[in-house]
DNA sequence: AACCAGGACGTGA
DNA sequence: TCACGTCATGGT
């Protein structure tokens, strides 16, 4: 494995940034301007705190789970499944279908990883099939669900009791099915490690607002963000909920990026 | 009625 | 390394 020297985000693509700004990051500026705009996101969101009782089955994109301001979760390994199976169902798929699945996983009493991996393979993938590329993601969340066990067998107390063995990132990139985002929103939002999510709205954001190139590489834009920010999960969470919720407002349609009003934070 | 969603993987240049 | 096809449902 050869070692690359690789130049950092600041050499690379933060030519827009000026003097003026070294005192406070054009990064933490647009953090701090878009939780002004927009307020805590309440990521990530737990289908267990939908509190009316299941009388809805039917209705998809109810959109609930959230718990804004609330940084106390997961509160327990059970909590942290399920962060880490809604990860895997969100690729490439709009958060309201995730939802209807792992509700449909909640009905079965199946959303903990002995039930995953007890569940007749067609049940799951009927289960699952509002989220899209159900049979891929029937089996790999088997494949979650074991990796899971086997971390927590070695939790002491067992349960609901939070897992405290921190998987590396290595770890979790070489199961099947999870690649760099997925394995960074497992890290930030499953365990509170500071790993910083880099989606496919951040990086139109950062190519837009000239803080990356329209081709730069997933560990590059994650470094812009985590070189410019304290080390702090919370950050992390709030700032990656933030992007997304931007980008749902501003860049839904392509083209008119240009009216999006970081543009006038950032100075460009 | 295309196009996109809180991507990842396998393949062949 | 990198571009491209594939996986699939549901909302706009």
């Amino acid at each position: 494995m050869k070692m690359k020297i690789q130049k950092t985000s600041s050499q690379e693509s933060n030519s827009s940034i000026r003097e003026g700004n070294f005192r406070k990051p054009i990064i933490k500026k647009i953090y701090d301007y878009l939780l002004d705009a927009y307020g805590p996101q309440g990521w990530w969101p737990l289908a267990e705190l939908h509190t009316n009782g299941g009388s809805n089955p039917t209705k998809t994109g109810s959109v609930q789970g959230y718990h804004p301001g609330d940084y106390t979760y997961p509160r327990n390994s059970t909590q942290q499944f399920e962060i880490i199976c809604g990860a895997l169902l969100t690729q490439n798929t709009s958060w309201p279908q995730v939802e209807t699945a792992l509700l449909n996983l909640k009905r079965l009493k199946a959303l903990y990883p002995e039930g995953i991996l007890e569940l007749d393979p067609e049940i799951l993938k009927e289960a699952i099939k509002p989220a899209g590329y159900y049979n891929q993601k029937a089996g790999r969340l088997k494949i979650l669900a074991e990796w899971f066990s086997s971390l927590q067998e070695k939790t002491p107390e067992r349960s609901t009791e939070i897992i405290q063995r921190i998987p590396s990132r290595e770890e979790l990139l070489s199961l099947k099915g999870v690649g760099p985002e997925t394995a960074d929103s497992i890290l930030l939002y499953a365990f509170k490690q500071p790993s910083f999510v880099v989606d496919a709205y951040t990086r139109r954001i950062t190519a837009n607002l000239g803080l990356a190139g329209e081709k730069a590489k997933y560990d590059e834009i994650k470094a812009l963000f985590e070189e410019n920010l304290p080390d702090d999960p919370v950050v992390y969470q709030e700032y990656h909920a933030l992007l997304v919720e931007h980008a749902k407002r501003h860049y839904k349609k392509k083209g008119a990026y240009g009216e999006c009003p970081l543009i006038k934070v950032v100075g460009i």
